[in-house]
DNA sequence: TGTACATCAGTGAACGCGCGTTCACTGATGTAC
DNA sequence: TGTACATCAGTGAACGCGCGTTCACTGATGTAC
């Protein structure tokens, strides 16, 4: 590794090839699976011989791991992206646009995980599937991982805090919220108090972590079913679902996708 | 297919060969993975030669097939099973017990559910975990997930449906619930009137029909997560979150699992 | 109860396939003087 | 600018493997008279 943009025209061809070969490994999940990936099958296609890839790759299993690290890097640059991008209108609106409402940065984050789901489900799946067995996530993955949850804690930190969102934490008392009008007792914030080590020293209090936990849990819940097609049929829109579940997590208003 | 019960030995010990075979089936999926199932190996683990199972099953595909079939009943038998149970409690008790709480029997399919999946995490992802390529679920299957709802669904209509549940409907208004007393507009209930064809005729108002989806997405989300390791080196206790969510879904005191 | 026949479980050999991976080698590309 | 050398991309043959599946065949089990 020599520093960056210092590449000889070896050192370019070599990361086209390796570019290449992840395209049709792509290609390769999309059409029959993660489980059927084939070196060789992969070098016919780019009319290669089967060896030859090894000048690119160790093998079968670094090439899997680097896809697998790919996908994570690409939804978590996604989420980071789309998290600077609110930040940046609004700072620039000066505080009374769309931008401002609460919830509104949890909610752009969610439309981008959708939309990153959308784009390729093989590789959602590849990220957020079943788990290829025998394989363990390296340290560098999990920072990602990491890192993902923490952009999510640092849009629910840009916005007030204070009661503007509700629904995942605790239930509402049957009827509406607390006569007195405080939150209703969170047992499971009250955990995470003690098991907030995996947010790496973000200030977000406990509440706001159970916050994050239940938006991943619930995204993923529609996104995963979704796309594993156990929604075909049933003749709703998904999207409009997913809505709603974000609906419950950031208050009404931030229910549409963004328009592009 | 005769009657049951009129089964000659040779069909009785062609069933039990059968079931040996998937049990050995199971394993294998354990160890490596649904993709890498044999039956060459199946065979040599039960000390019979390859051919020897196509006496059996027609081939690998059946093989599959019918492994999925029968995750799909265990999951729904237990579901069923689960709400049965709990109903009997219920009109045994006369209306003054746990079992009549608000989201009682919602809960105990929740921690049934969850049960399930805990007991054996492959059989889990073979149902909702990556969809297998190229494989297209036979109109059975469907007709039992269309079943498992059915049966959710009951579990709504069985409780006291006067805003005794909170939390799927639309999001609350900051602040609380609206000063009116009414629920606010719920716009996927909208969407769900239109589109309930998937309920098969059952008489539950699309309200019900949002909270039985968000249920749904809900815990699969906490379990899919879970169960592919997403939680692991984070320190908290998944069940927390499970049971969490559960009661953003039924309100709070159906929170803990059943004693057993 | 005993014999003749049909049914069925299981074997072993074989076919064709594609896989990951190693190895010795050729030819082209870049580098040093 | 030209020559000598090192580096590297890619090939083709080969190894060993396990897969699904077919086929003809042997023995055991059940059935009919």
């Amino acid at each position: 590794m020599t520093g960056p943009g210092a590449t000889t025209p070896r050192e370019r061809y070599r990361a086209q090839v390796r570019a290449e070969v992840k395209e049709h490994a792509w290609e390769q999940i999309a059409t029959a699976g993660a489980s059927a990936l084939s070196l060789n099958a992969i070098a016919k296609q780019m009319g290669m011989s089967g060896p030859a890839l090894y000048r690119y790759f160790a093998g079968r299993d670094e090439l899997i791991t680097e896809l697998i690290r790919d996908a994570y890097r690409s939804v978590a640059d996604a989420f980071r992206a789309a998290y600077e991008a609110h930040e940046a209108t609004r700072a620039a609106s000066g505080g009374s646009s769309e931008a401002d409402a609460p919830g509104a940065g949890v909610a752009a984050l969610a439309w981008t995980l959708r939309e990153w789901a959308l784009a390729d489900p093989h590789r959602y799946f590849l990220v957020y599937g079943t788990p290829v067995p025998g394989y363990h996530a390296p340290d560098e993955i999990t920072a990602i991982a990491a890192e993902m949850l923490g952009t999510l804690l640092d849009a629910y930190g840009a916005q007030p805090p204070e009661g503007g969102l509700t629904g995942a934490a605790g239930a509402e008392a049957p009827g509406g919220a607390g006569a007195e009008g405080g939150l209703p007792p969170d047992p499971f914030a009250a955990h995470l108090a003690e098991h907030r080590a995996w947010t790496a020293g973000h200030p977000a209090p406990p509440e706001i972590l159970h916050q994050a936990l239940s938006f991943w849990t619930r995204m993923h819940g529609v996104l995963s079913l979704e796309l594993a097609g156990h929604f075909t049929g049933m003749g709703f829109d998904p999207a409009r679902l997913f809505a709603a579940e974000l609906a419950g997590l950031t208050g009404p208003g931030t229910t549409r996708p963004p328009s592009n």
